[in-house]
DNA sequence: CATGAATGAGCGTTCATTCAT
DNA sequence: TATGAATGAACGCTCATTCAT
């Protein structure tokens, strides 16, 4: 009896592979790629070994899901905030907050993303995450960056590289945040990294 | 016949680790630590796998090896520059380009470093190495900015946070050009990471 | 559908458990400890070698149950027979024929018994078992011979050592049927070991 | 220059072989055959461990070499102890000591004879060496009886496995003396023993 | 003779994946 | 659909043995 395009047994299937994704995001995190064993997952979603295979293939495609989840949440985030009004400045300040908050809300995921990510390139499937994350992200920014440039808010630079570099300090604070370097607020990591890049990039 | 010190066994000893070490970081640098083999760095050393043992005691020992001499070498490389004459500017500028510089000679060692830096606190004995990594070198920037700041060539500013920021971006730039995002050369990256902290940090 | 507190499942595990512990026996009995493989136990018990791991944890642990167990059903058959009634050497007489067929129909156990015991104190966990064994059973005989010497049946003695003696003649008669030195049959070599005994005990 | 048909070669040959025997014996006694390495044998010998090989062919015969000659030292002690003159009885205390005193003094010997012989069936060489040990050994022991039937010392009595129980028997106590289940004198133990089997075989 | 670096077969154990129920 | 027992390939590490020096 499908409802709204979505069949009962659609909605259950979803709902486990919601549950599944969330139960691996934590694992992954905690133990890392390699040391993450299904067995692991499907006992924190409380089903059994069998079933994950029932709704991802493998243990690679589990956790590139995951992956591919927390980034793309991000970066919707990111695009809803991006489009709104605001000076170029004030825009940074939101996506940077943005960023270093949802990091911070989701140490699972940033784990996952800082920890793994520089062995993706070797999974074919991998490298198009890659790309998802650095392209779609450092697009936004660039955007953001183009049309500073274009009010005279901000100077004359390379804007791809530097929508790269915006992307990464953002995460680099965050490292020194999870290694334990940073014992500062969200906020004032936040206001640390604007003030930098702004100082940096300001006509 | 030992001649300086050295006797002709020690030298092969030498040689062979040095050798089991350059396999090592091409093996990890292509698989990452879990699926790097005992068989593939043999392989490539062109021994026999139970020769690894003879001179690394266990395939974490020689990760770790690899890792830390990779480390300690570009260390060393920056001290020294670090300690000549010349204005913050143009301190500034030779640290970074001896970073990317050495990060372009040494990929293995950079998607060693790279790849595997977010497991290694799980490591006991890679806590040490990761402090190693980001103290030294970010104490390198900190003694240099706090000089400048000294001078009144930079603003003022969070010394230790923009420390960890300088050495990290060139890491990310890296991160760029190893991926393929970046395809300028190498003096140019630079002269862009040079140009956007200085920007940022100059009075 | 439970039934009698064991389900299908229940059974079905405790199968397979005995099975490998039977093939264990055979293979350890053969070969000895170290010579003995996971593979050998797998291919007797018909099983894959991963599957071993399922019932029991190492190497170690299956052998040591193998020898645990056949240890316990020879006590418990030991206790069994001694509580009944019966003269001071008809006691004698039916503990020694237990002994002797007990071994006699359990030469895989007999052989790890015998083989390996001299090794065991090394590992933690097979000392407690020497005891069980050597304690245990020389209790069972040393109670016989406190109740003949109480009785008058038998001379004052070091009860004791006697009980040892007694217990390791068994196994000195067993091992010379084993090596082929003692053709005789089982009730024959039985007789011998309790006239002997009862010669050097009796009043 | 050949003496008495020994080169000096000879000599030093001969004398290596006991040293490594010596060595040999200390670590098969503390670890056991198979965790015991050349390594450890060459170690304590301190030679190279290439240079055991050229006096054993292998592990192997270096263990059955260190088990016979053992063996044969003790019963050549034996053979020579048993044609002194003297009573059943006091040769067979004589022998029982000296066996007891044997094993007392060379516990490296015995935990090998007493830990490994189990298994030395399983090699083609070691069987021969077990018919050694028992053969020989019983025969002193059957040949004792044999005259003490003769004179009337001794009832009317299975000569051969009486002569193998009384072998065993010293070696019983032994092993309860090694696990530290006995903690009388040898003497007093001995005394045990030559009481208990007295009393089994005398008139 | 003596050395010890090099070899490589061998084994215990793990775990992603499959499949009968 | 859900289960979890069974599978077997894979890998780190050891150590008896060889052989060039």
């Amino acid at each position: 009896m499908p409802v709204m395009g979505k069949t009962r047994k659609d909605v259950v299937s979803e709902f486990r592979r919601s549950e599944l994704l969330t139960a691996a995001r934590t694992v992954f995190s905690k133990k890392g790629y390699h040391d993450a064993t299904i067995d692991d997952i499907a006992e924190i979603a409380e089903v059994a070994k069998g079933t994950v295979y029932l709704y991802y293939k493998s243990k690679k495609e589990i956790y590139l899901e995951a992956l591919r989840f927390g980034i793309e949440t991000l970066n919707s985030e990111l695009l809803l905030r991006a489009s709104g009004p605001g000076s170029c400045l004030e825009k940074l300040r939101i996506l940077t907050a943005t960023k270093m908050e949802y990091f911070e809300e989701n140490r699972d995921f940033f784990n996952i993303y800082y920890s793994e990510l520089g062995k993706l390139p070797s999974h074919p499937a991998g490298l198009e995450l890659v790309k998802d994350l650095y392209f779609k992200q450092a697009k936004i920014f660039a955007r953001l960056l183009r049309e500073g440039v274009r009010r005279g808010e901000i100077r004359n630079l390379n804007v791809e590289k530097t929508a790269f570099a915006i992307a990464d300090l953002t995460r680099d604070v965050t490292t020194q945040r999870v290694l334990g370097f940073s014992k500062a607020s969200v906020k004032s990591d936040t206001d640390f990294v604007v003030d930098f890049i702004w100082k940096g990039i300001a006509r």
